[in-house]
DNA sequence: GTATTATCTAAGTCT
DNA sequence: TAGATAATAC
């Protein structure tokens, strides 16, 4: 079969195996959505219903790219008939068929985080919490991670271990907060994202007839990125496949970077036990990058105690070796990245699209952004602030949603008073109040308001409009289609004219571009194809709506396949591949977190994270760090990553590699340093804090091309406590002390400006100047 | 009820 | 720094 012959044998072998439950351990690069492509291709080739198929991804665009892939595969259009999509795309559409059993209409909102957070806000107000200790953030991630787990907000409560830990941290009242919180989505008809799953295995769990319907309807499924999944994706899994339990799955443990929001990676390691006829294909051949790549990778991974056994290996080129690099300031770094992606863009002859800027955390997009515009070289940034959640967009989809879901609380609130119509924030407390008491939504509650004399007549008059208003629209759902719907909600409802008005400033004229764009983005929907042979029906506004909420950028559909650099955390990058990336930001506290420095499971989890950004990369890996970087306005001091240490010498570019040095360092300095910029309420002047600033001209930016002037190995040993050394980056300075053996052999060096920092040997070339 | 100003606090990763 | 919220004036 011709499918078959551009695989490898394992590879064969995974694809073949097509009954049973089956195990794909896929080490990075090795092919993993070639393997799950064609094995769909396979079974729909064998004759398989796609209908009969359903294929969890982790992102909806590598569902659609894996749709076109199997189109082309099998030469036939069947495939777009397979359910392939996230597991929250999926599974809010069964609920949205189901959702009656469980008391929800089907138009029900998906609630995103900042829905459920404002939530919470509002609740703490009304018991009169203080937010400080109660931490909206903490608590939603309790509620998620109780969600994640099954356990209900009854079972919470019920629960004594759970609530002693809340009382212990003085949050004693964390499961009534739960309790409330989830009266509060029922009552707006909302699911918040671990629901979608929640209540999926409510479903199926409660209503056998509707499990059987759905295992009768899927007789094949496959399970990508399994390695992420929690234990309520376990479970729907696990219950749906096992009629058949055609399943596959297929994942990396050493790629397993989600366990923060709750993924559970014994799912992985304890497949064998829940299908003891399960079949383990292990993919070792790296495609993707050259040798120099998956061996720092390999000696990255080597460090964490927890994983299953496997040998990365590659018949790649050797390739360039990894290159490091520092700098003194965060914007510096910046102007060093986008100079080497220029240098690199016209010696190698790559397109911007080669390259990817690579980061722990959104907030370090900027300094890159900067340098990038600078340099005129387009970019696009993934995640952060994305579309759907700024302000103006929100606002315009509160009143849809409000359309959609009159019961939707947040959605109303959020629109009540905007534009300005005269209902204060007085007048909506009362009518919360009163909701509440009479335990209805609030739109129940404004509808009837006639009858109810809570408020001032005139305040009463102005939501009797705005009820009228809503609902007017409400009466177009199912006659306009959506571009027509939404376009009358906004010019009706004075949003449009308010962006229209407010466009005296750039920010003005962005916000009305972004309410445009909205529009004609479901305009596009309003005007494509359904799908569906000859359907005539219109796409409605409803559709449109319906998975809104789980919409990333990372799914846009890259209309401008233009030439772009990418920028995007690590996280976002997973399953992506690049020419060239940059892994920017390797500093102590950021790249590890400071916050997972606590634990051994956190700190390998940040070690996995490196490793999923080393192995992105097919031809070169560029790391860098700043020796300063402004957090919240300030200028920090920044050491080296702890991961810097850890990177194979042989492995990296010789006249870069005297940059690594071990994580500790002088803690003199670094107290003095803390002082100044944080105690002192007067921070340094930026021009004194960031004395090696420059604009960006190029000659005094990085040490990348220096000239190495470093003492041999043999010299390394020579270096004795007492001698005068020279350091390429820190000058002259005095060895104080020295520890370790060979390769961990290091020296703490006082430099003539008083810092003493602690260098590896086998790295840092010290030239010796006095005995 | 609304507009303006002052003060606070946050940035860890994501569906 | 910047956005969110509280305090204040109108």
């Amino acid at each position: 079969m011709s499918l078959l012959e551009q695989l490898n044998d394992v590879q064969q072998d995974a694809v073949k195996n097509t009954d049973g439950p089956s195990m794909i351990i896929a080490g990075a690069g090795s092919g993993k959505t070639r393997v799950l492509t064609y094995k769909i291709a396979y079974l729909l080739e064998k004759g398989v219903d796609p209908f009969n198929i359903m294929a969890l991804t982790f992102t909806n665009k590598a569902a659609r790219e894996m749709k076109a892939r199997i189109e082309q595969l099998v030469s036939s259009t069947e495939a777009r008939n397979v359910w392939m999509g996230t597991f929250h795309s999926i599974f809010a559409r069964i609920l949205r068929i189901e959702a009656e059993k469980l008391g929800f209409p089907s138009n029900f909102t998906i609630y995103d985080t900042d829905d459920s957070k404002s939530i919470i806000k509002k609740i703490l107000k009304e018991l009169q919490l203080d937010d400080k200790i109660y931490k909206p953030k903490q608590i939603l991630g309790r509620i998620s991670s109780a969600k994640n787990n099954l356990i209900s907000h009854i079972d919470y409560n019920n629960n004594p271990e759970l609530t002693q830990v809340d009382k212990d941290s003085g949050k004693g009242q964390l499961g009534q907060i739960y309790t409330i919180y989830q009266e509060r989505l029922r009552k707006s008809s909302a699911m918040d994202f671990d629901d979608l799953l929640f209540n999926t295995n409510v479903l199926l769990r409660d209503h056998p007839d509707v499990l059987i319907k759905y295992q009768r309807r899927f007789k094949y499924f496959l399970v990508d990125e399994y390695q992420d999944t929690n234990h309520s994706q376990y479970l729907i899994v696990k219950r749906l496949a096992a009629q058949t339990e055609n399943l596959t799955v297929v994942g990396d443990d050493a790629q397993s970077i989600y366990a923060f929001r709750g993924a559970n990676i014994q799912n992985i390691l304890n497949m064998n036990k829940d299908y003891s006829d399960l079949k383990t294909f292990k993919l070792e051949q790296n495609y993707r990058s050259t040798q120099n790549i998956v061996g720092i990778a390999n000696a990255i991974i080597r460090n964490n105690k927890k994983q299953i056994k496997k040998t990365i290996w590659t018949d790649n080129q050797m390739g360039e070796k990894i290159r490091l690099s520092s700098t003194s300031t965060d914007n510096e770094e910046g102007s060093n990245v986008a100079r080497t992606i220029f240098e690199v863009k016209h010696n190698e002859r790559a397109n911007d699209s080669e390259f990817a800027i690579l980061y722990r955390t959104n907030a370090q997009s900027r300094a890159m952004e900067e340098s990038l515009r600078r340099m005129n070289i387009r970019y696009k940034i993934y995640g952060g602030l994305s579309f759907y959640s700024r302000k103006e967009i929100k606002d315009l989809l509160a009143y849809l949603r409000l359309v959609i879901n009159k019961n939707d609380s947040e959605a109303l609130l959020r629109v009540i008073n905007y534009p300005k119509r005269g209902i204060g924030q007085t007048s909506i407390d009362k009518l919360r109040l009163e909701a509440d008491r009479l335990n209805i939504s609030l739109w129940s509650l404004i509808e009837n308001l006639e009858n109810s004399n809570i408020l001032a007549k005139s305040t009463s008059i102005r939501i009797i409009e705005f009820v009228n208003m809503i609902k007017s629209f409400q009466l177009d759902l199912k006659t306009k289609n959506a571009y027509d719907l939404a376009s009358a909600v906004a010019k009706g409802s004075g949003i449009y004219s308010t962006m229209y008005n407010s466009r005296d400033d750039d920010e003005g004229v962005m916000r009305f571009e972004n309410m445009e764009e909205l529009l004609s983005g479901i305009k596009e929907f309003s005007e494509e194809e359904s799908g569906e042979v000859d359907a005539p029906e219109i796409r409605t506004l409803e559709e449109f709506m319906q998975d809104i909420a789980l919409h990333t950028d990372a799914d846009d559909k890259d209309k401008d396949d233009g030439e772009y650099v990418t920028l995007m955390t690590i996280h976002a990058a997973k399953g992506l591949e690049f020419p060239y990336v940059f892994i920017v930001g390797m500093e102590e506290n950021l790249f590890p977190s400071m916050l997972a420095l606590n634990s051994r499971v956190e700190l390998e989890e940040e070690r996995r994270l490196f490793y999923v950004a080393l192995t992105r990369g097919e031809k070169r890996v560029f790391l860098s760090y700043s020796e300063s970087r402004y957090k919240w306005g300030n200028l920090q001091y920044s050491e080296p990553s702890r991961f810097l240490s850890e990177l194979e010498p042989k492995f990296i570019d010789d006249q870069t590699a005297d940059l690594i040095m071990s994580e500790e360092t002088s803690k003199t300095t670094a107290k003095k340093v803390n002082k100044s910029t944080t105690k002192g309420k007067t921070p340094l002047p930026k021009t004194k804090a960031t004395p090696k600033t420059t604009k960006s001209t190029p000659e005094n930016l990085t040490p990348i091309n220096r000239e190495s002037r470093g003492v041999s190995d043999n010299q390394a040993n020579s270096i004795k406590v007492g001698m005068e050394v020279f350091h390429d980056r820190f000058g002259r300075g005095k060895v104080e002390t020295i520890e370790g053996e060979g390769k961990n052999k290091k020296a703490t060096v006082k430099f003539k400006n008083n810092t003493s920092k602690v260098l590896l040997l086998q790295f840092a070339k010290l030239r010796i100047l006095k005995q």
